[in-house]
RNA sequence: GCGGAUGUGGUGGAAUUGGUAGACACGCUAGACUUAGGAUCUAGUGCCGCGAGGUGUGAGAGUUCGAGUCUCUCCAUCCGUACCA
């Protein structure tokens, strides 16, 4: 009998579990390291052969680091608040507790039998009351605090008080958006709704009207990052923008501290440069641009309010701030651009042109996200024939507006260079607006010219100077003449916090008098209530307005928040609540966060660059302004996993059956690509490939050789085909304009279960067996007579049939192979299609390993005899390898070194205790099952083999007398000749230069020159 | 457009500081063994060539005695982002 894979592993893992072998103490005589995975969120389909990636990487990194003697922190626990939970709960009823506590016990026993060492008595689950007690106690902390410019902390909002009482708020210098002044009279008229208004303007968490991102599928609003391409993240739904009051938390203030920390963390550089994007500083200044205008209209009034409009002594005088990086280009300047939001708009257009700018407007505001994102070539805009005076030479410049200029960026204006600035110079350019070259001896009769480099020509007082002199002397001059400021401005906004869903942490808030109020930490935590219903009411009220007054375990004041916390809150911090899971009195103990400080290693999916990873570096630097935590970034080292994809495969068939289908008629007629939607569900078919409809000639299939037409290339008389290839689908906008067309039939393609396929062909009887409403279809036949499957490489997903799930390799190979075989596939970074037809050699590779302390017939065969020098060498030139391996995260190589290892020692027949005994160890991070088993035999019954120690390299094992060289002649490598590593350099040469092979290869020549590298290489230059 | 990453055999991938390209594994070819096992062992396997030899890391140039590695230009693929003034 050979090992028996299943059989010990399982035996371990019992082992484990009941000793509690991975259970972590703090133990300040020892070095502590800690090493952290991304939570999952447990979801119905449990783990794929994807998930467990990091996973081990991080178990191997962890049980290393033991061997090395520190004091490990390596937890798990689940993100168990989100969406999916609560849209099942919606369908079926069930609550999504119950759902959740099934889900993970699924992933528990998934995660367990790979054999990790986590520490399973700290656990965290964001989703348990214990847990979101003190994200809401974090809450509370934001609420009652405010953002000091001038320190660039976070302070009590006790602090702020204090100050307004004393002085107003003249001397604050706060992140705000508030610009009204009050003095310390005026703050204690103030009534207390008043104040708290104020308050509001000034909490790090405060309730506002904002803009956000509604999606009316889901029933909620999204952060920015759960919006990708004006779609909804999860499920791909439509997202509006909406005026909605929310609560908002105010990271915005924190944009420079992100942005800094980035540069003191071990990262990549990718992740970095996403982060850098998202907080997108732009470094310049503000510039008031004078309007005049005869007529005051009755938008007057409102848009004084929203701009700076003054009633001049002549009339009405209004100007238009703008904000720009490039101040040196203000001689440049040859018009503005106003968003068609803008607030001036309806000011300053001269009535001549009113008809032209409302056209303009109303265009404008008919498209939608989308719709102004795809049309990014198309330059528009028009004139609103008013003039705004150039601050500094005087001249009148034309107004206009365009949609290229953003109303919720900057100030909505932009003064228009078209000189240094393509999307200026293109719209100049189409408009016939004149550009004024500022710029010595540059073209820009072509393009605009957008190099910082250079001299300023042809603007008064900074002409001849270079452009970095220049921006700096003109905003000196800006400010001077009272016309503008040096400005920062961050693209970061401020990140939704309120969410209009059942399934997450509840705020810890009330109302009194319409004033949001913070509960007392002894009422924490506020316990989700029961609902009847996981749905808004009928007045759009989000669920937990459903609740009864009885269902809450606090209530107070007219009624509690109805809104939940985003999916982030729980995940900002759960990397301190590992610390200390269960301490009924603070988030985490301040001794146990000295000790085990911030997370040493964290290894996770790069897909959270904007979203988590920015929002618990935000949560780290504010607990650390207020002296709850001693670090301020709480991820030092993060590596990010690539993913493993899924091998997907596709039948392709006509299908019979006559189907009337809803298609989405845009506004021109002809699609390429993604921009028709069909909604297919019905039929079952998750792909549409190729699809041809014509209305003259009906509707037909396109050959699969048929070359795609670009809309550019279409001729005017095929314009109303309708003709598109390969959209996945999507949601159909509510306003999107139908029609409905009969389908003869369809030539689909259809996801098929990976067990019916093998090598392409696929299995007929049985495919249609399990997918009966296909029964019928025609199929495509190949030449062979055999049916044809095309495959894919796409991410696993349950929809695509192509997901792999460990339990069946861990059944067949065990989890030590599977460990193995997941770092053998490749660097850890990389993302690698799944293939498990290598995963034989590394078991065997394993059973081989077995073998070493074994005979034939499998009995015990180690020997205390001093092994030979060249098993020494094996061995130590491994112990060397692991480690630097290890060291840089290479578990993809750290396995072939075992092979490697295992090949000579097998080769020189070693059995010796003195070799194997320190291999088992060396093993154990990788394969710590069959290691723990031979560990044992080897005669440690007592103990385990991860308190081992990782085995001390000797460089005296190593240590080589000659070496064989490489020779070569003119860097082509021809021979290579064994030489004693004393030898000096000119013998060598004496040497190398008297043999045969070197005189052949010399051809009787004088070599030129002769390299010699010691230890190295020679090399000829003939 | 911009930013990031990646391009090496039939396949996954090695080559850490510029120094023998293709480690290790899969697959394949031929053979041995028989306890018929997802077993083991031996030999071979980048390409062209019978061979000597030539050639070879996406393409092209450059630096160097020597380049997969450094520099420049270009191409392809993937990811992120998008009118940010």
């Amino acid at each position: 009998m050979e090992y028996n894979f299943l059989e010990n592993e399982k035996k371990w893992r019992k082992y484990w579990a009941d000793n509690k072998t991975y259970r972590v103490l703090e133990d300040s005589t020892k070095p502590k390291y800690y090493v952290l995975d991304m939570f999952p969120y447990p979801s119905g389909a449990g783990l794929h052969v994807g998930h467990p990636l990091g996973y081990i990487a991080s178990d191997i990194f962890a049980r290393y680091k033991k061997l090395q003697g520190f004091n490990v922190l390596h937890p798990m626990g689940y993100d168990s608040f989100g969406l999916p939970a609560e849209q099942y709960a919606i369908q079926t009823g069930q609550h999504p507790a119950i759902t959740t506590e099934a889900n993970i016990k699924r992933y528990r026993d998934q995660l367990d039998q790979m054999g990790f060492c986590f520490d399973w008595d700290r656990e965290v689950r964001t989703s348990s009351p214990e847990y979101y007690k003190w994200t809401q106690w974090i809450f509370k902390q934001l609420f009652n605090a405010w953002f000091n410019n001038g320190t660039q902390k976070s302070e009590r909002i006790e602090t702020l008080i204090a100050r307004f009482e004393e002085n107003g708020n003249a001397s604050i210098k706060a992140c705000t958006d508030y610009e009204e002044s009050f003095s310390d009279v005026d703050w204690k008229n103030f009534s207390t709704n008043e104040k708290e208004n104020i308050l509001q303007e000034y909490r790090m968490a405060y309730l506002a009207d904002s803009w956000v991102n509604w999606c009316p599928a889901l029933g909620t609003v999204l952060a920015n990052d759960e919006v990708v391409n004006g779609l909804s993240e999860r499920g791909g739904h439509p997202v509006e923008q909406k005026l909605m009051r929310q609560w908002s938390m105010r990271i915005k203030a924190y944009a420079q501290r992100l942005l800094d920390g980035l540069e003191t963390l071990d990262w990549t550089d990718s992740i970095k440069e996403i982060q850098r994007n998202w907080i997108g500083k732009s470094e310049g200044c503000s510039v008031k641009f004078n309007v005049a205008f005869d007529t005051p209209t009755d938008a007057f009034d409102s848009a004084q309010s929203a701009v700076g409009v003054d009633r001049g002594l002549s009339g009405v005088e209004a100007h238009i701030e703008v904000f720009t990086t490039r101040p040196d280009t203000i001689f440049g300047v040859s018009f503005m651009v106003l968003a068609p939001e803008h607030p001036l708009v309806d000011l300053i257009t001269t009535p001549e042109q009113k008809e032209t700018i409302e056209a303009y407007k109303k265009e404008a505001s008919l498209k939608s996200e989308r719709d102004r994102q795809s049309d990014v070539k198309n330059i528009s805009g028009a004139n609103t024939g008013a003039f705004a005076i150039h601050p500094f030479t005087g001249e009148k410049i034309q107004i206009w507006i365009g949609d290229y200029v953003l109303a919720s960026y900057g100030t909505g204006a932009v003064m228009a260079v078209p000189c240094g600035d393509q999307r200026d110079w293109d719209f100049a350019n189409h408009f016939g607006i004149e550009i004024i070259n500022i710029f010595e001896n540059v073209d820009i009769s072509e393009a605009a010219y957008a190099e910082k480099e250079g001299l300023i020509s042809n603007s008064d007082f900074l002409s001849g100077l270079p452009i970095k002199k220049a921006m700096k002397l003109a905003i000196h001059k800006i400010e001077e003449a009272g016309i503008g400021k040096g400005k920062i401005l961050y693209r970061l906004r401020d990140a939704i916090f309120s969410r209009q869903r059942y399934w997450g942490e509840p705020f810890p808030v009330y109302y009194e008098n319409g004033i949001p109020k913070v509960l007392d930490d002894k009422q924490l935590p506020v316990i989700l209530p029961e609902v009847d219903k996981y749905l808004p009411t009928e007045e759009g009220e989000p669920p937990l307005a459903r609740a009864k007054k009885e269902a809450w375990n606090v209530s107070q004041g007219e009624r509690m928040e109805y809104n939940t916390m985003p999916g982030w809150a729980g995940s900002s911090w759960y990397f301190l609540r590992y610390m200390d899971p269960h301490n009924e009195n603070e988030f985490v103990a301040k001794e146990k966060v000295d000790y085990w400080q911030n997370v040493d290693l964290y290894i996770g999916g790069a897909e959270h660059g904007t979203g988590h990873l920015l929002y618990s570096r935000f949560w780290t630097k504010f607990l650390y302004d207020l002296d709850y935590i001693p670090f301020d970034e709480p991820f030092q080292k993060m590596i990010n996993q690539g993913m493993i994809l899924g091998r997907s495969s596709f039948v392709k068939m006509i299908n019979p059956s006559r189907i009337s289908t809803t298609i989405v008629k845009r506004p021109f007629p002809i699609f390429v690509s993604n921009n028709l939607s069909i909604t297919l569900n019905q039929v079952g078919a998750r792909y549409v490939h190729y699809l041809f409809i014509n209305q003259e000639i009906g509707i037909g299939l396109l050959d699969d050789d048929l070359k795609i037409i670009e809309e550019s290339e279409l001729n005017e008389n095929e314009i109303d085909s309708l003709l598109f290839f390969g959209s996945q689908l999507r949601q159909v906008y509510p306003n999107e304009p139908k029609i409905e067309i009969d389908f003869d039939f369809l030539f689909i393609s259809n996801h098929v279960e990976i067990a019916f396929v093998e090598n392409d062909k696929l299995d007929i009887e049985a495919f249609k067996k399990w997918r009966p409403e296909f029964k019928d279809a025609e199929f495509i036949l190949e030449d062979d007579g055999t049916y044809i499957c095309g495959h894919e490489v796409e991410k696993m997903s349950k929809s695509k049939y192509n997901v792999q799930t460990p339990d069946e390799l861990v059944e067949k190979f065990g989890a030590d192979t599977l460990r193995m075989y997941e770092m053998f596939l490749g660097p850890l970074e990389q993302s690698k299609p799944w293939d498990t037809k290598g995963i034989n050699g590394v078991h065997n590779f394993l059973r081989k390993f077995w073998r070493l302390f074994h005979d034939k017939d499998n009995n015990w065969a180690i020997s205390d005899e001093a092994p030979s020098k060249e098993s020494m060498k094996t061995l130590h030139k491994t112990i060397k390898k692991i480690g630097e391996d290890l060291e840089r995260f290479s578990f993809n190589t750290g396995v072939s070194t075992f092979m490697i290892c295992v090949n000579e020692l097998t080769e020189q027949k070693c059995n010796q205790r003195q070799v194997l005994e320190p291999l088992v160890v060396l093993l154990s991070s990788f394969a710590p099952h069959i290691t723990e088993e031979l560990w044992h035999m080897l005669g440690h019954e007592a103990g385990t083999v991860s308190t081992a120690s990782f085995p001390k390299f000797d460089e005296s094992h190593l240590v080589e007398s000659s070496y064989d060289y490489p020779v070569s002649f003119n860097g082509k490598m021809r021979f290579t000749v064994n030489l004693d590593l004393s030898m000096s350099v000119p013998d060598m040469q004496k040497e190398i230069l008297a043999m045969e092979q070197t005189q052949k290869y010399l051809e009787g020549k004088e070599p030129k020159k002769v390299i010699i590298v010691p230890g190295k290489i020679v090399n000829f230059v003939v």
